[in-house]
DNA sequence: ATACGATACGTCGTATACGACACATAATGA
DNA sequence: TCATTATGTGTCGTATACGACGTATCGTAT
């Protein structure tokens, strides 16, 4: 029997209190930024997915519905979803592809393009954006380094080395 | 237009650039940590939610909805529900508290109660306890403290010293 | 004792969020 | 050519998830 994994003597117990403190954390984390923390945007009505999705939409011009789920990590029947009400509200428009009809791309409306691509810097991310200006410079690299190697420690579990 | 030719200090564009990617990072997160992973207690029909709830009602018998909605970071009405779901499973019960009547205390139902305790260890996080076996100790403390610190950092927005 | 604010919970409407299924279109192979 | 497979969306059912509102109960001040 080859050495064990990494968590060596540590045992899995420990691993396990572990786990649930970081799950209470991410939970927390997850819950402070769904509030748009009164930024400009919210006084619009959106929401925080329907404000990350008109951000990807503004910036690529005829995005499709498969790279937006891709991008925002969401299914693609949510992002139709949230596409839906933001285009009841005439706040997108969907265009068939002519090269290829399966594909629906997804535009801006007309009047919406002009005053999102001239007030997109000032609403961005909103209460993480806030949290990372009261952070140090180092703590702020810590934490992307950090979530960057936990999102790669979550998404090695699908392909367990086979 | 002189461009940035010297970006002189790091200022606001940096930290949002910064903010976007932790941002794309932690929707990925929460994307894998969705999944139990095929874990042992997905084949008992309960989602995530579900089962930390119930994990917090076994833990801690007669626990009020109020402290389950603070423990799991999220509204009454949402915790509300889950138990709405649960009991009508026959998972959980509810019960008037008699000293308070204001309180509803959540009991695991009888039956499950006995077969829960022993299986506990057993069902735990899943997706990111093995995740967090997949890096070293080393790893996982830097995980959990940087965690804490973007909590604590998103919690200070909240009060302002009222 | 009674009024009144605070607290705990339930309910409602709406917006995510997912998987499963259906369907149209594209790409491939015989 | 034409059947088969793969791909991209749309839709449906269900489960979160929230804020707003209503209601019952508790604590407290008058």
């Amino acid at each position: 029997m080859p050495a064990e994994q990494h968590p060596g003597r540590q045992g899995i117990r420990k691993i396990g209190a572990q786990a649930e403190r970081i799950d209470s954390d991410l939970a927390a984390i997850r819950h402070a930024m769904r509030k748009p923390a009164e930024a400009e945007f919210a006084q619009a009505g959106l929401t925080v997915p329907q404000t990350a999705l008109m951000r990807a939409v503004v910036l690529q011009n005829g995005v499709s519905l498969k790279e937006l789920s891709r991008q925002l990590s969401l299914a693609h029947s949510t992002v139709s979803g949230i596409v839906d009400r933001l285009e009841g509200r005439g706040l997108l428009v969907r265009h068939n592809d002519p090269q290829d009809g399966r594909i629906s791309r997804i535009h801006p409306a007309p009047e919406v393009k002009e005053f999102l691509r001239t007030q997109l810097p000032a609403l961005t991310q909103g209460p993480l954006q806030a949290a990372l200006k009261r952070a140090k410079p180092r703590e702020r690299n810590a934490i992307e380094q950090t979530l960057r190697r936990l999102r790669q420690l979550l998404e090695e579990a699908r392909s367990p080395a086979v």
